[in-house]
DNA sequence: AACCGAGTTGACTAATCGGTCAACGAATGT
DNA sequence: ACATTCGTTGACCGATTAGTCAACTCGGTT
């Protein structure tokens, strides 16, 4: 065998990078190239196409953040905390890459999702994909909610789904306006989705 | 002075089209040109770069739009009615876009806000400004409620802007999911958002 | 030592990108 | 009749685009 390399996985770490901070149009392989220390040809090595290459990245960014998001929706913790857990951890994220970019970046996911659904059909599957996964999460915990009797509930489902696309609409609104405040609306919200009033734990 | 001329609106109506359809950064000048039947010299007769016309055509398309949202929004209807009339407008022009284009399109000013919202400061910009217009209507539907009795509300502003980010997030998530089937749950979110429960007029 | 194959290199292509330009057309004001 | 002004035309520019390729390196196997 040939000697171990981190091209691969450093070729997928600038690309989801800069489309996240820039956008999948305006990133061009050869800057991605170039961020990440590699020739072009050892690109088309191991990507077929650009295409392929940010379906990739967006595959494996889930796979190191999903042990994040198994902690924040752990059983072990109450269903209501996960939710505040996950705002929190959401909130957490954007800040940071706000302070280090200068700019509100909002949800990877969405932004590669909005920009391409229209025209190249693996992107948005991708993005179709990793947001039904977060939902999943939204949906046990709300679940976990009703059984406790926290929350009257008809359709987990139809809920996590409501919640999930206003945190959406918030990240969203939030990187248009560059201005993470609104982002402090995120537990008032999904509280006052699934009827729960008292805040405090 | 020259005779009058039509190339600069259509242009404009071409490049809104267009954009929304497919994505800035996927979107020509050429194509633009083409799809107008406008040469390149003529295109840059009017403007003064790809950005600046992508403003502009925002900027008319909501001068466009505008009397539709009057009409909405009047001061003539319920309160609670305008909301209502809101959400059967976003639909209705979801839908006739997806027969059009085969294709889910969401909100054409979130698309382009967030795609360029971290790369032009000048799009971001006219994105943030068409949205808190938006936002001027629900944020006055709601004052108008709440003087009616229909709601209690605190924070007007708050909950016009969380009505508004909702939609945008069920709409990023229609487009994203190339399915118009969620925007059937516009309604009931708005109004679980300010706590009414009757939906019938 | 000979070989193999995964990974690297960087020059290369054809197409397309946003944008420029000088020449031209046509209607109006004088 | 003439100049002025607005708009048109399409060839042209240098830069950049995604993607290709034949030659190469080098550790592991036989």
């Amino acid at each position: 065998m040939a000697k171990p390399t981190d091209t691969r996985e450093k070729l997928l770490q600038v690309a989801f990078d800069l489309i996240w901070n820039q956008s999948y149009g305006s990133v061009s392989v050869d800057q991605i190239c170039e961020r990440a220390h590699v020739n072009k040809g050892s690109f088309y090595h191991f990507f077929e196409s650009k295409s392929e290459l940010a379906v990739e990245a967006y595959e494996e960014n889930w796979r190191e953040k999903q042990p994040e998001l198994d902690r924040v929706f752990s059983a072990q913790n109450p269903p209501l905390e996960r939710l505040l857990g996950w705002c929190q951890y959401v909130r957490d994220r954007q800040r940071k890459k706000a302070e280090k970019y200068g700019h509100v970046c909002g949800c990877p996911y969405a932004s590669l999702g909005t920009e391409l659904a229209t025209q190249d059909e693996k992107i948005r599957g991708k993005s179709q994909e990793i947001m039904d996964r977060t939902i999943r999460y939204i949906e046990s915990a709300l679940r976990d909610a009703a059984r406790e009797g926290l929350i009257s509930l008809e359709d987990a489902g139809g809920g996590a789904r409501r919640i999930y696309t206003a945190v959406l609409g918030q990240l969203l609104y939030a990187k248009v306006h560059n201005d993470l405040g609104v982002l402090s609306e995120l537990e008032p919200m999904i509280m006052n989705t699934i009827g729960v009033r008292a805040l405090a734990a």
